[in-house]
DNA sequence: TTGTAAGCGTTATCAT
DNA sequence: ATGATAACGCTTACAA
């Protein structure tokens, strides 16, 4: 036997549909109907259908919330206060991982026209034209998480990103360093485009010059590490090319645990680290002597390959280079040493773009609004 | 104006909505016909309606994976070997998270009568009667990925957790410790339940007595950094009780970094260790002099929670204390050091769970099969 | 307060 | 091959 009707309810208890789908939604019925309503319900374990209900009433109570990667710790953070409010409001959650690439999430945008959910909750990468213009033209709300133009007309949420790594700045320079590195990710994404430019920014309002700025592929640990590699290989890494005491020299016991990849290439490269691809170093005239001592991370998982690359040849953190991340996700917490990290309100941004995407759905008249979070640094022990 | 229905798309090319309806199912028209829908379709952007295409042929082609907690790296192997096998058979995966309660896992199996998903991937933490009666009971196929009952006749596809600790002891032992503890999550689960029996099996296997067995609250890092404290403040610590050079002695610089929680308690309770709550240990007399040289952790966060409280109180890892963790998990590889694991297979667990559960779409009268994914040991620098 | 019936947007059956 | 029409399971006017 198959799953029961409001019909079949109706049936067992003796009265209309109807009537059994008012009770079912707490309209005014006497407490007999209610009573022989129920009763019937429990004895066939009526549960109604979802589907038919909302291709009624045109409403799912679902909500959708598109993440690029679930790898991301940051992303856990933000599902979590995504889901705390929208349960509160009596919506259901449901998550669905787009692919790395603008056409997924397009496809995806596309896709709610089936009616799948009451609104969308998207943090896109990668942003194109096409991508906002289906934004735009979708059949139901959606609220972006990240830095897209004003001119767009949708709410979003997003980030100060150039503040937050101007706090990562400045906490640096606050402990004494000064030669600082970038470890960005791509810079044809949203986030990518947004902290390389906060970070040129940061170094001009201190007056500093740039060490070195390193792109990884993705916003990964493995981008990560090799980025790194190349970041230590360019020739900037910070052995003073001539004389002086530096930290590398004074880390006993410590460095010879592995063989060092850093230090094992060919002599002499120093100085054409510059023409490297993917590596943008700064004229030797004006390189300050004895490459970084602290480096910027564009997200914590990019901060923790580079860590695991600073060990292996031998480098202490925080004594002989300072690390700091971005997100604060979990995984800085995680991290050996502990990860300082810019805390740019990720779980504030969930929070505050479900709260829009509710509101819009109850009223989709209202203006867009754009709401930005500012950020916080979280200190820990990656930085002295 | 709204969204476009078929009628609409039917009315502008001048045809039947039934005609409409076969071309965009790919039923024979002739070209012509053909022609003319799709011209009406892309001038109108006509998206079909999920909701009512399912109501009518029964099937949403949506899978639901119900995760526990989303924050542990574990599911994120699974999730992408799930989504990929699911994607490539034409379903759309929806990702939902359940709280840790048995009665979230219990309403969400119950609420797939609603009509969300054609099918349930779950795989619980804990379990109870009540819940695999909603297992059996429910309207879509479900399968577990996890250790249930055999009598429960659904499809399961589970790890061999007692296999896997047994490799994690076996290659301890191989690396010459022998001075083993357990740090496991909670044993009301289902996962802590077999990963406690397997512990005990393997030690005796091998002729080994347990140094100590704590049980964190969680299978988190928090959970993990607590349990260790207790672990480490139990008495049975790795330094000697009477005499003897261990290698916590000989680990200088590393020790003093941070102010160490563990040492700072009131001396002498070394023998209280056996009475405090959450801390097995075995009778004095049979207790290695010396505490434990090596931790099997229940999972991943949990040894780098460990990891991080063994670091506070400077001990090294492996040379003091080796550290072996389970799930093999991102987070194993982004640790530092880089934690050795059993490779639980999460990620085929995953992919044959996902088969199970479309094979049983396909054919709801198959019997149940059960499947057992064999675990194999990643060995990275948490251990000699 | 309760029942009757229309209709949400599809697909599928039946004629034509 | 195409068109009219009856479901799918529900909610909601409108009537009684």
């Amino acid at each position: 036997m198959s799953r029961p009707t409001i019909a079949g309810v109706a049936r067992a208890a003796g009265v209309s549909v109807a009537s059994v789908s008012r009770v079912l939604n707490g309209l005014p019925a006497t407490d007999e109907m209610v009573e022989r309503v129920q009763r019937a319900v429990a004895e066939l374990g009526y549960v109604p259908d979802a589907r038919a209900r909302s291709l009624k009433v045109g409403r799912t109570f679902q909500l959708t919330l598109a993440v690029a990667d679930i790898g991301n710790p940051v992303y856990v953070t933000r599902m979590r206060a995504v889901e705390e409010v929208v349960s509160a409001a009596g919506y259901r959650l449901v998550v669905t991982a787009t692919g790395p690439e603008v056409a997924d999430e397009i496809a995806l945008v596309r896709g709610m026209a089936r009616g799948y959910a009451d609104g969308l909750l998207i943090s896109p990468i990668r942003v194109n034209d096409d991508l906002m213009k289906s934004i735009r033209e979708c059949e139901v709300p959606v609220v972006v998480v990240g830095d897209v133009a004003a001119k767009a007309g949708v709410d979003t949420v997003r980030a100060n990103s150039p503040k937050g790594v101007l706090l990562a700045v400045e906490h640096l320079v606050d402990r004494g360093r000064t030669r600082i590195a970038f470890l960005n990710g791509p810079t044809d994404t949203v986030p990518g485009a947004a902290r390389a430019k906060g970070f040129a920014d940061a170094l001009n309002e201190h007056g500093l010059e740039p060490v070195a700025v390193v792109e990884a592929n993705d916003f990964t640990f493995a981008a990560g590490r090799t980025a790194s590699l190349e970041l230590l290989k360019s020739g900037v890494g910070p052995e003073p090319r001539s004389g002086g005491t530096t930290a590398a020299s004074r880390a006993p016991g410590v460095d010879a645990e592995r063989g060092a990849p850093g230090s094992s290439r060919p002599g002499g490269r120093a100085a054409a680290g510059s023409s490297r691809p993917g590596v943008t170093a700064p004229a030797p005239s004006s390189r300050p002597k004895g490459g970084f001592d602290a480096v910027v991370c564009a997200n914590d998982l990019l901060a923790v390959g580079l860590m695991h690359e600073l060990a292996a040849v031998g480098l202490r953190v925080p004594e002989d280079v300072a690390v700091v991340g971005m997100d604060d996700s979990e995984l800085a917490e995680q991290s050996f040493p502990p990860l300082t990290s810019v805390n740019l309100g990720s779980a504030e941004r969930g929070r505050r773009a479900a709260e829009l995407l509710l509101a819009r759905i109850e009223d989709n008249d209202r203006a867009p609004r754009r709401i930005v979070v500012q950020p916080s640094l979280t200190v820990r022990r990656s930085t002295p």
